[in-house]
DNA sequence: ACAATTATTGTAATGATTACAAATTTATAA
DNA sequence: TTATAAATTTGTAATCATTACAATAATTGT
């Protein structure tokens, strides 16, 4: 499907400063921070402000195309939205991988009774590249 | 055990300023941040400095005798490490409930040659309280 | 007591994010 | 089309958590 149609299913105007936005997340697997977005697009779109960056992203979010992935950072990165996975990130190296989730739904105990609507899972260690340094 | 046993057991020199920011975070529940406990020590230690509050955080979860919590928060939240559990953050009253993690450590496919050190795991959504309002 | 190490403090800098108003573009109606 | 409104994009300035770093104070070992 066409980016301007995903955009258009969720609610968004597909302007194309927005479908580049999207289809630079969809080409990355690196969860690009705001920072990486720009300096990629800035060379298309030489009026880009981060302000736009920013907006966007947050537009994506709300309207649940792309998801923020929490990391050990300071700063915020983003994923398309739809294929849930697990991070892993390697205290060594700091390069984060990707898992697919084990669709295992159990809801802890003590979250039964709300609506959840998203999950992220992070692991913390060290890869194995870095353990055999 | 003593807050002072403690900490020594964890190869941290038990100064007073650290057993207080230790039982500050015993005593809490809510996930304090920097500016929660400063402000709730400062008031016993007028000397106090915000700096000793961060690097005594920093060696807490350093020495793994605190983690941090990842929220959709700007800041960063603290816990003692020990009972692991998973994090519900409410997106409409922003409270985060704590439950059990279901020690379920089946780690993800792409994980399993990965030396896992810690992890994480937080919902998101809606709870009980506000979704009956 | 003295020197060396460690802990604590305060100020200034950094850097991601947000606020906000201006400018531009796009859509709508007369 | 032309005018008007709405939505999008932009740029600057402010905010706020965190870090860097040097100075001070306290503690330890000799």
């Amino acid at each position: 499907m066409s980016s301007a149609a995903i955009l258009t299913q969720h609610g968004i105007k597909p302007s194309l400063t927005r479908m580049m936005i999207y289809d630079c997340l969809k080409s990355s697997n690196a969860h690009p921070n705001v920072e990486d977005i720009y300096r990629q697009l800035v060379g298309q779109i030489p009026t880009l402000s981060k302000t736009t960056v920013y907006n966007t992203l947050h537009l994506f979010t709300e309207k649940q195309l792309a998801r923020v992935v929490m990391l050990k950072d300071q700063e915020n990165r983003y994923d398309l939205a739809g294929h849930p996975h697990a991070h892993f990130q390697c205290l060594v190296c700091h390069h984060v991988y990707d898992s697919e989730i084990q669709e295992n739904t159990d809801i802890p105990s003590g979250f039964q009774s709300f609506k959840v609507q998203d999950r992220s899972v992070l692991y913390i260690g060290t890869c194995a590249y870095c353990l055999n340094q």
